[in-house]
DNA sequence: CTGAAAGCGCTTACAG
DNA sequence: CTGAAAGCGCTTACAG
């Protein structure tokens, strides 16, 4: 493989030379940038990154951290955040935890692979994220949020989100609300349970007891917790806020498979808005994160954190926009979330 | 940052110990052993992977080219690879290209980031695979296939799988059978296509020529494929196969839309069997693919390719297995497909 | 403006 | 069994 002191030697400069034009710096006469810039083009040559990156312990690579990505959601995460670093010329490190996992991540940045860590799915109690802190490596939190823990987060007002569901479902006077939370301790479950019991209670409203069921975030739990909503004999609830769009895919499937029609018999709402939410079997309601937002604040904060280690933690909350589609309403409807939660 | 230099000066020892002691080498007295152990322990030292990395020129990373991943077979495939690396001891770094974003890849391998490459979706055409190619540079293609292409393949016998198809479609009395395919020139496509003609062949039956839809992977082209065949007066279809499950889910919708009954009026068949195919909506039947021993055998040529790049290419295809859900029929039914093409 | 040289943190012959 | 030393391919003061 050619070297910088291959280069060197053709062009007929110092190897110190051929870096210097390699990192465009100013102290070089232009004859010989442009004679060594021919060089460099003849014998196709690239530095060495490993070379590179041992003297100047910057390696041009960025960690993510994200949990096993059968929510569809993470995947349309992970495009959005791989476009932010590619235009951030970064490379990305992927970590698919499936929890032990993690170690992996912690690993590496121990071994100095990565300038820093993108963390898309952790909670407080996560090793990787305390690795990160006690090792003082630069990261950011996307779409979690840990309140407690002063560092950079970037995340959409999950609790603006909920709220505005409430909202919409009143204004279309719906009776009997449910809710279906995944994992309690889930910032994201968390704060748009909160919104939404909030937005009820703007107007006098509450939920019953009965009607909030909690369990995981999967396409199963939606299913199990539809049919026991409607088991009961009593009155059944009239609109259902999943809290996200695979809880609400599955709430949909059972409600199909029970003869219970929506938005007819009762209404469904999903929050990602995950592309796959428009799709006809489903063509769910739903509240949809700024993701590419997201991702752009993400990869600035973390590249400025890499760039000055001091700088004070930002936590960023983007705006969400519930979109209505057939399994809450047929007629046209346009609901921006504030983000004044 | 403490550096095995570090370590050595507490330990007492040379830093070439240390070093010795961290590759397992075997001339290092036990004692010596026990007690730089314990240091690496007690200072939590690891050693700086770019320092390794220029020294041996092994990076312990392998790059992944994948195409935009909307469709959910890829990240499933993603998955199943990033486990095999993991068991590898490999780190996995990610390009998720959109057309030109392959030049990250193809840089990167230049820059020596990477040991080696798995291409997940390429065609003969790509940059990327080109640049590999001249650069020397070990790679296998997984989940496609280039013939003319004297490199480590692995994938699963889709002519075999298209094959398959069309048997349990005859077997099951269907008299007038589609396909809806995607890009011409893909492999997998090809394949599938081909398989599924000489099933029918094999039977001396063949497909209408106004009963083949070709277009894209997508959702909307099976939609409108779907739209397409039965827009005519003649007969329609009893029995459709699609090249991939997004497109038969589009197709499902379509039918959902028209009113049209699956299985009662039409039979759909997917491919690639991803977890949404079980969906109560969509209850799928598809061929499944072995990704867990396609990822495995793909790292695995991976990492003998990188100890030795002269050993001969090998290609490996997978058997594949029909999966019968509600979409046609809903007898149980078991149908595996043999590698024998 | 340019070159000679030190050094980033390792691995690995080479002596002993 | 162990240490001193060279060297992987760069960047960056330091001289000139």
């Amino acid at each position: 493989m050619v070297n910088s002191r291959d280069v060197a030697r053709r062009a007929g400069v110092s190897q110190a030379t051929v870096s210097r034009v390699l990192l465009q710096k100013p102290n070089v006469r232009p004859e010989t940038r442009e004679r060594v810039l021919a060089v460099l083009e003849e014998m196709d040559y690239l530095p060495n990154a490993n070379a590179r990156a041992m003297r100047t312990s910057r390696t041009g690579t960025i960690g993510i951290v994200m949990e096993r990505v059968t929510n569809p959601f993470y995947p349309e995460l992970l495009e959005a955040l791989g476009r932010s670093l590619a235009a951030a010329d970064q490379r990305m490190i992927l970590w698919l935890s499936e929890g032990s996992a993690e170690l992996g991540a912690v690993e590496a940045i121990h071994e100095r692979r990565t300038d820093g860590v993108i963390f898309t799915t952790v909670r407080k109690d996560s090793v990787a994220l305390q690795e990160a802190v006690k090792t003082r490596v630069p990261f950011v939190l996307v779409n979690r949020n840990v309140p407690d823990l002063a560092c950079d987060q970037v995340g959409s007002d999950n609790v603006a989100g909920g709220r505005a569901v409430a909202h919409y479902f009143l204004a279309n006077s719906r009776q009997n609300v449910a809710m279906i939370c995944g994992l309690k301790g889930v910032s994201t479950n968390d704060d748009r349970a909160r919104g939404f019991l909030l937005g009820l209670a703007d107007h006098g409203k509450s939920i019953k007891a009965r009607n909030t069921i909690v369990g995981d975030f999967t396409h199963e739990h939606g299913m199990a917790a539809l049919e026991r909503l409607f088991r009961s004999r009593g009155s059944h609830p009239d609109a259902i806020f999943c809290v996200n769009d695979l809880i609400a895919f599955g709430a949909l499937d059972e409600a199909r498979t029970l003869g219970i029609a929506v938005p007819n018999d009762v209404w469904v709402m999903g929050y990602d808005d995950i592309s796959m939410a428009a799709w006809r079997s489903y063509d769910l309601s739903s509240v949809k994160q700024r993701l590419d937002d997201m991702s752009r604040a993400a990869v600035e904060l973390l590249m400025a954190r890499i760039t000055d280690r001091k700088r004070s933690p930002a936590v960023l909350r983007f705006p969400s926009n519930l979109t209505v589609r057939g399994s809450t309403d047929n007629r046209a409807y346009d609901f921006p979330v504030s983000t004044s939660s």
